[in-house]
DNA sequence: TTATTTTAACTAATGCATTTAGTTTGTCAA
DNA sequence: TTGACAAACTAAATGCATTAGTTAAAATAA
């Protein structure tokens, strides 16, 4: 009676990232992928070990993806004119797929060799980008986590609804990039602000 | 038969928040807080309606009690003592209470106006601090976008593991905002890194 | 071609969590 | 003292994830 399905593993991660996207991570369950499959739940552990490894197989692709779409974004782009671009890949990636990007900030509760290597990936597009910069090894590391928590600061707010007022979020976050690589450009003024 | 327990709504949902703050928000079970407060699961049900309308409590407090810590935080400082203040507070309070902090960032799926004016508070808190500040109204909704996610980004990407590398990531967030304040104090100067 | 092994489907059954319905018992106020 | 309410309870339904064991089809080897 078994029919002829012959799925294989990267098949089921793709539709279960489809779901992620479409309709939200937490409405992806074992019961809608062997839904949209057209297969028994059980079936599914043929291909992945449960839920929560599948999780972790779309964060793990959400992560090679986007540093596929940020490399790309960079290419032939140097200093601030790559880092926009590349905030701009990051921005429209987290948007299309954020059901990818969701599951690629879940903790991961072991050491995960493949998830570390995919982020370090991305951290090292960003150092390569950051090298002309006049900055110390140390401050390069600051500057890399300022400019990713920046990023991410922004997508995350923005698909949890934290932006309310009516003003465009991809206007504010050229601003606040220009205001962030004002201070890496021209580091070590006086402050004005910091007692009136 | 029934015990002489007598509890209230906020005792449940403080009893809530300890567990999401403690053991995180994926292991508050109605059968852990029923575990917890020795009564059955159903009961619990005299005082809040189900799972995610506690998270959704949960996280309202989370608002609440941010607000009240970064206006403290605000108290007698000014321009950028008061945002590096308040940054220090809003870091503090996401590492104590995880688990309240990621029930605020669960998006709503019907307009919520008690969760709207909580936020409303905070961003209108750092609106008055950045008075000073030359900025345009247009971008003051900017600087305020740009501030929360930056402070934002940070504490969730270190919640889920995203800086890998042994470098003090309170350092990083004091000089990522030391750059972020430059840009704020010196807009307009001719970028160096643009081209080569 | 035929035999064997592997893959991927299946059914059956278990356990846990959420939720609803209906019931009982203390507590407080009239 | 009595009556009403609040908050506990039991019983039961539902749905999801998971495991165990089984079967058929496809791929591979003789």
């Amino acid at each position: 009676m078994p029919k002829t399905h012959r799925l294989d593993r990267a098949q089921v991660v793709a539709a279960a990232a489809e779901i992620a996207d479409a309709r939200g991570l937490e409405a992806l369950t074992l019961a809608a992928l062997a839904q949209r499959l057209e297969i028994r739940i059980p079936s599914l552990y043929n291909h992945i070990d449960g839920l929560d490894a599948l999780r972790r197989e779309i964060g793990l692709l959400g992560l090679r993806d986007l540093d596929v779409q940020l490399t790309r974004a960079a290419a032939g782009r140097q200093g601030t004119d790559a880092l926009r671009a590349v905030a701009r890949a990051y921005f429209l990636y987290a948007r299309a797929h954020p059901g990818r990007y969701l599951a690629a900030q879940r903790p991961a509760r072991e050491p995960d060799p493949e998830l570390e290597t995919a982020g370090a990936n991305i951290v090292d597009l960003l150092r390569t980008i950051l090298k002309p910069f006049a900055l110390s090894a140390r401050d390069q590391i600051h500057a890399v986590r300022g400019f990713r928590a920046l990023i991410h600061g922004f997508v995350s707010l923005e698909t949890t609804g934290g932006f309310g007022l009516p003003v465009d979020v991809d206007h504010s976050l050229e601003r606040a990039l220009g205001w962030f690589f004002e201070g890496l450009d021209h580091p070590g003024r006086t402050p004005r602000n910091r007692t009136k």
